[in-house]
DNA sequence: CTTAAAATTTAGACAAGACTAAAAATTTAT
DNA sequence: ATAAATTTTTAGTCTTGTCTAAATTTTAAG
């Protein structure tokens, strides 16, 4: 049995690893959680003793792969449950990620199977992350950064880094969503501000949206 | 800010203070609850403080009217997700419970009108329970116990009042389901055992069953 | 009306998860 | 290579919700 806070807890070790598959440091989960240092080593123990993560004192964490299926467990039900609030209870794309933080501690097999039958095996949550299938494999996307587009080029919204409200309101008041297509027409090598056309409209989008932006290539 | 174990609690309370409007007591709580009488004193010190429940020592709590708000939109929450177990993800009436228990906890006021709005304002949980709602008002019912009827005369079910999965499954096997109509034909003064008759099959109840299933008189 | 039984509350303890302050280990910089 | 800075861990405390055991109040019986 595997407590809610320990699923917290799992899910940043979780995406904490995911880029670099270094160890994760205290600090870096700790930070990741809004707690302090000791709070994240108390915790730490815990999910060692588990067998959740391999420790060594001062040499931060890895995942096992029980932990590992434990965290990607948590990972696909709070994506099909926002794939759920938005294609059947219309909450817009920037209102589901509070309520779906409290929907993906509910324990139940079947309601999970089920929820997932029900939308029709999404693949993808609202906000362009992959949904792992029931046995914790996440399919491997190429998308890349907006900001690391060099040159005037197309290419197709598919997710988003930051997710906050702010972030995604700023994309609907400009008419970026998921799948809308985007052309580059230059970027400046002062501040990498970049000049993009979205459905006809010529729009300059800061360094900031440029790194929180994935795309695919044509 | 309500707890979970608060809700709980709350819970508990609303349904021991249904029927009779007399003060309920520590142990009836504990009782319920499934923990010691001194674990229910504790947290009924808890709601005292918080203006949920009226107390004083020895004499047991009758929820105030904020106290019966917060029970019974917990309760809505409970039966709107029943349904939703039952109608959209194809769970049966007696594996929704448990769920529902976890469910009924979610925070989110949208979540619970869209989910309302999504399965159409529906008035009765899965079990013919009445749902309350948003404004906290419960319909009132003129529902009976099948035992209580005295004479031969025809019925339709419209609700059970134990919910446990044996009697559901039990109800399930001689397929009793809501709106299904029973003749009773005669009672057994000596155990109250009934011989009633569904959908064309005779047949004979004991007084736990008649005891537990609600029936309205055409 | 007094006492025994039952119900309720208090006191003290524990586990989970968090915190602060201080100690220890590691990393960085000179 | 060693001192300083940073990171991590430990020790001790707090809160929530639970428990046992003991004390107190209420209720019931004679």
């Amino acid at each position: 049995m595997v407590t809610l806070s320990e699923e917290n807890y799992l899910k940043a070790i979780y995406h904490l690893a995911k880029q670099d598959k270094a160890s994760v440091s205290t600090n870096a989960i700790a930070t990741k959680m809004l707690t302090k240092a000791s709070s994240a080593t108390d915790m730490i123990k815990k999910l060692a003793e588990k067998g959740l993560v391999d420790y060594q004192k001062y040499q931060g964490v890895h995942l096992t792969e029980k932990g590992r299926f434990a965290a990607v467990s948590v990972i696909r039900k709070h994506r099909l449950w926002e794939v759920f609030l938005v294609k059947k209870l219309n909450f817009s794309w920037d209102e589901v990620h509070e309520v779906a933080e409290q929907l993906e501690h509910i324990k139940s097999e079947k309601l999970t199977q089920q929820l997932d039958a029900f939308l029709d095996h999404p693949k993808e949550d609202p906000h362009g992350d992959p949904i792992p299938d029931c046995e914790g494999n996440l399919p491997s996307t190429q998308k890349i950064l907006l900001a690391q587009i060099e040159r005037a080029e197309s290419c197709i919204c598919v997710g988003v880094k930051d997710s906050t409200s702010q972030f995604l309101q700023y994309l609907d008041k400009h008419n970026i969503a998921l799948g809308t297509k985007i052309e580059v027409l230059s970027k400046e090598s002062f501040d990498e501000s970049m000049s993009i056309n979205v459905n006809k409209y010529q729009l300059t989008i800061s360094k900031e949206v440029a790194h929180n932006l994935f795309v695919k290539i044509n």
